[in-house]
DNA sequence: TAGTTCTATTGATTTGGATCAAGAAAATTT
DNA sequence: AAATTTTCTTGATCCAAATCAATAGAACTA
């Protein structure tokens, strides 16, 4: 069994049955470095599941590329917005390291909730949680400084730091590349 | 049929059945200006439709009000994270203008959604709408300068300068009083 | 209606971070 | 392993918005 099945069995208590099903439309793919999941425009069609590797989520706006979001292994990957809408994409995601992929189609995603309930409700929490952490960036990007989102990324996900390249890590805090470099000093990493 | 009711049955096609038994369970109450719907620290257990006024949801952060939401006539009011969750809220809701609202509590909307499934399919739509909309704040926190928030908001949501004390817009867009004083004159308002 | 508090404007000054510029270090490619 | 490209750092300058300060105007309230 794979690691993404094993974690839903764990946290779900989906029957062997269930996760069967789900075995079946998983299919395996591999992105090389900055190859392209998801690009704006295109509707998301599918959710990724990261075995191995690293993504960003990113917005392209006016010549800029804003990071929003990074992926490590055991995370689920998608723009839920044009996902759930179906509607074309206002991300991009790229892999930031070759990445290991199990990746399910919108079409088997909702014929396997119909008759799997413990599926429905492993993407309803799923769906909370993503809803938390998108209200959670909101907050910190409304409420903190940027040296302040500086200090508690470094705290809370200090492996950032040491997989994703600076200046994507900048772009997500909302800085310049050179003054995430100050910073650091300023704090000795 | 309250206005409320009117908008579930013409966006949703709900049965007079479903409606008689939104109907039963919900209650009338009003909100004085400056009186709390929810406060932070408090679970949310309940949801508002506003039939007349309006109410501003903000974050009480380090001696600083970040307003982060306005909301109006036929709107609903709640915490989303607090209300999924059942976990304290991280949010302030109050009346900017006196209140007239239709509040249903928790227990009731589980068991609304048990017996009446196009009840549930309106709340995902809600939720859906909410989670689309909190990305796109998010968004434009990233990606917009303050310069370029406001122009947006006055041109997507110009009551908001009418009715909302200024400086409860300026911490919505994030800048001091004086900046969104500037901007107005700058652009002749 | 006079007094008080809240809200908004305008001016002067300060400041944190952006931008510009150059070079160093690391990673990738050939 | 040499060449090229990408990433990161450091310094100098600039700028948009914050802060500080004073006043005016609006809205409560006693």
């Amino acid at each position: 069994m794979n690691q993404v099945l094993f974690n839903i069995q764990r946290a779900f208590g989906a029957s062997s049955q269930e996760l069967d099903a789900l075995d079946k439309v998983m299919e395996k793919t591999t992105l090389e470095k900055n190859d392209f999941f998801l690009t704006e425009g295109e509707v998301c069609k599918s959710i990724a599941f990261i075995e191995s590797g690293s993504m960003r989520l990113y917005y392209d706006y006016q010549a800029k590329e804003n990071s929003n979001d990074f992926f490590f292994e055991n995370s689920v990957v998608l723009s839920f917005a044009s996902f759930l809408s179906q509607q074309p994409s206002k991300v991009n995601i790229t892999a930031i390291e070759p990445c290991k992929l199990l990746v399910i189609q919108y079409t088997d995603v909702f014929s396997l909730f119909y008759q799997y309930p413990s599926l429905k409700r492993f993407a309803e929490v799923l769906l909370q949680e993503h809803l938390i952490k998108s209200e959670a960036r909101a907050a910190s990007l409304l409420n903190d400084t940027p040296l302040v989102r500086f200090t508690k990324l470094l705290e809370e996900h200090p492996r950032i730091f040491k997989r994703i390249p600076l200046h994507y890590v900048a772009s997500y805090l909302s800085i310049s590349p050179e003054t995430l470099s100050r910073y650091r000093t300023k704090f000795l990493i």
